[in-house]
DNA sequence: ACTAAATCCGACTATTTTTGTCAAGTATAA
DNA sequence: TTATACTTGACAAAAATAGTCGGATTTAGT
């Protein structure tokens, strides 16, 4: 099945929105988002990290300690998180690397990349806060399918 | 990386593309679509067949023989073809199995299945006849980026 | 009838990506 | 000083993807 988003990325997605609705910015030790969104710990350890190094969250050693946002809520995308966890969206390689088992690129190209540029849009237009808050229903409208005449 | 088409699926996209251009529904043989599309023979092989059990190609056996297309490609969409190579688009297992690590859903589940009937939506709404002429690119709208007006 | 071109099909292997696990270390609040 | 909690790199298991193979069947052309 394609087109999925990895467990990776949600964990690390429910994790953040986990240290996210901490009132005070208290730290969330991976031990209570691991309890509570049950999430292997040492996996998620390895997520956290990778938050840490891109500048996502601050970690705070020691007893009482964990990890607070760096950014308030409204000022980090959903776009970001997952590019942190996952490097940055790219459909198909030939978006990348310009591997498509053929020398150049194909005709086809163009709908790839235009695909890739709607997905990311949706992503980067909502923010942490408003996934918490359940306010991008507002900003991500349902699909309008068109209906066939025939 | 997430969110990716396998080449499973742009293999098999661009084999049905490549039998969908062949005048006067010529059969196109795993051969000829091999050799032109630089995809290795047994792995088409594969793909062609899941078409065909999915209806949407014929095959015809024998020396001049190959496939054809079993509909109009203005009533072939891309969603069609993706889904009979890689399965129903689903973006979580929480979408489609409800798995989650979590027992119920998530807050988070809603967000997921609007991001994924929207991506459903774009594929629904191209024909192949659409993506072989490059006509997708009037329904498929550039995404609009919202700039922060910090 | 024979041959060569072509699909059919299941099983198998290899590679890569994802999903974890572990152990030894460092920092710090109480 | 001790228990809590993050740090880091290496490792391992599992799943998905990508590719291969061998033998069978069908059929156009001669
Ligand atoms: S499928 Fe990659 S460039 Fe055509
Ligand atoms: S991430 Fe799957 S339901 Fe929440």
């Amino acid at each position: 099945m394609s087109l999925r988003i990895s467990t990776k990325g949600r964990y690390g997605i429910r994790a953040v929105s986990r240290i996210a609705v901490e009132r005070e910015s208290l730290p969330v030790s991976l031990h209570t988002i691991s309890r509570e969104e049950h999430i292997p710990l040492h996996y998620l350890e390895q997520l956290l990290l990778r938050l840490r190094r891109k500048g996502l969250v601050s970690s705070i050693r020691g007893p009482k300690g964990g990890y607070v946002l760096n950014r308030r809520p409204d000022r980090i995308s959903v776009a970001e998180i997952l590019e942190a966890l996952e490097g940055k969206l790219s459909m198909t390689d030939c978006l990348s690397r310009g591997e498509c088992s053929l020398d150049k690129k194909c005709i086809l190209n163009p709908f790839w990349a235009r695909l890739n540029d709607r997905i990311q849009s949706d992503l980067d237009n909502i923010t942490l806060e408003e996934l918490v808050s359940g306010a991008w229903e507002r900003k991500l409208k349902p699909a309008v399918h068109i209906k066939d005449p025939a």
